[in-house]
DNA sequence: CGATCGTATATTGGATCCAATCGGGAACGC
DNA sequence: GCGTTCCCGATTGGATCCAATATACGATCG
């Protein structure tokens, strides 16, 4: 079986961590079809747990329940996926405006260990990493509710960026779109961080765009690996 | 019992569908304790779907539930309240000044009787109305996700209103806000309009914060009540 | 030969039963 | 008198069992 059996809190909450962990990452693509009794043994519980982790995913909107018929991981449409990132730079660029006049040498520093972190570090690690830097960024707005919402929109949209993307991914200008950005908040250059923002936040969605449009073929080899089984 | 046995879909669907309107009515209160037996019991189910429901419903941030002790609705405190109104105001903007140059003949009709609605409308409906009217000026947009999220903060705020504060509420002020910003959209002043939709908002903002934080005996009251039994 | 209806099976939804945990109160000791 | 401990009731969490429903396959009839 691919889980361990934690022992934390209640099962349902674990079942709930374990399931949205590896939609999130990718790990179980949009589209797969979750059985309740096949999670239940892999993870040691019933289904009773499963369930309610369901549920609640359903309501993050994470999966989609229909009755009697079952779960199925949610996938987002191009034109779902160009709002969230529309709406994460709409709620980030006014979190930013508020932010910058409060940012203290303690956020410039936090965000630099940040970005050094995300150079070294593991492709797995990038996702997390990259908005922590952001929110790094938005501390001073004290909006968490916001932030919280954005994050939704990040984590739901690059869920969708398949893995071998990933990799080959435009770490280094998206580094260097950081790095400018922190130079810009550092001068409080409201209007030009708030544009770069703007800019870095619209590079991310062409760049998951582009990819899922013109390159179908992974999209392909990720749904066909669904019927061969995950039970390795 | 207070509730009829729904004829439809699940039983976990319409106890999730009878809490939530009665939470976001205002029906129950914030800080009221949700015991599974007596919601089953008044539904008619078992604990089974009751507790599914509860579930779906934290995941929506209406109630939260704390391991072996239950599930409490959730209440916002004022700053939370004046967040989602700012969130509200960034996104309905947003979306204003996107909807704004494609706004059809038959969106002004819609809104318009949507007013006239709202009008002879008894108070109960006035929240629905009052949202139906936003969301037909963002019609075009055509942005689903962002009115979702503007939906769900106004009405987690709304719900927060105490009702005799809804009854002798601004509804005539609302009504000319309403119709002065319908007038700036028609002649398609962009600008206009946004900066009336941001004020219209904070207005809203303004009257609910008002009531909470200078009456904090209408809240009492609601409080005290949560003691008596809600069984009737 | 094809379409349609019925049945059989897999899967989900719900109810009941049992276990785990929390809260409060009584008994005990200091 | 006050604090501590232990136990009991209340409530939630989880497992098992049963019911309801959807899908797939096959039989029957036109």
């Amino acid at each position: 079986m691919a889980f361990s059996k934690l022992e934390r809190s209640t099962a349902a909450a674990q079942v709930l961590e374990a399931l949205r962990e590896q939609i999130l990452s990718g790990d179980i693509p949009g589209g797969e079809q979750l059985r309740q009794e096949r999670i239940a043994e892999e993870l040691g519980v019933s289904r009773v747990p499963v369930r309610e982790a369901l549920n609640q995913l359903e309501a993050e909107g994470l999966v989609r329940i229909v009755s009697h018929k079952g779960a199925v991981v949610t996938r987002l449409s191009l034109d779902e996926l160009r709002e969230a990132y529309e709406i994460r730079a709409q709620l980030e660029a006014w979190l930013l405006r508020l932010s910058i006049p409060n940012l203290a040498a303690d956020d410039f520093l936090r965000a630099e260990a940040i970005l050094a972190e995300l150079d070294a570090a593991a492709p797995e690690q990038w996702s997390d990493l990259n908005w922590a830097f952001h929110v790094a960024l938005y501390r001073p707005a004290a909006r968490p509710q916001a932030v919280s919402i954005a994050r939704k929109m990040y984590l739901n949209a690059y869920r969708h960026l398949p893995v071998p993307a990933r990799v080959m991914g435009h770490r280094d200008r998206m580094q260097r779109e950081h790095r400018s950005l922190l130079r810009l908040c550092r001068e409080r250059d409201v209007e030009g961080a708030c544009r770069a923002l703007d800019a870095h936040i619209a590079d991310a969605a062409a760049g998951l765009i582009a990819v899922l449009s013109s390159g179908p073929a992974a999209e392909a080899a990720v749904k066909t690996r669904k019927k061969k089984g995950r039970s390795e």
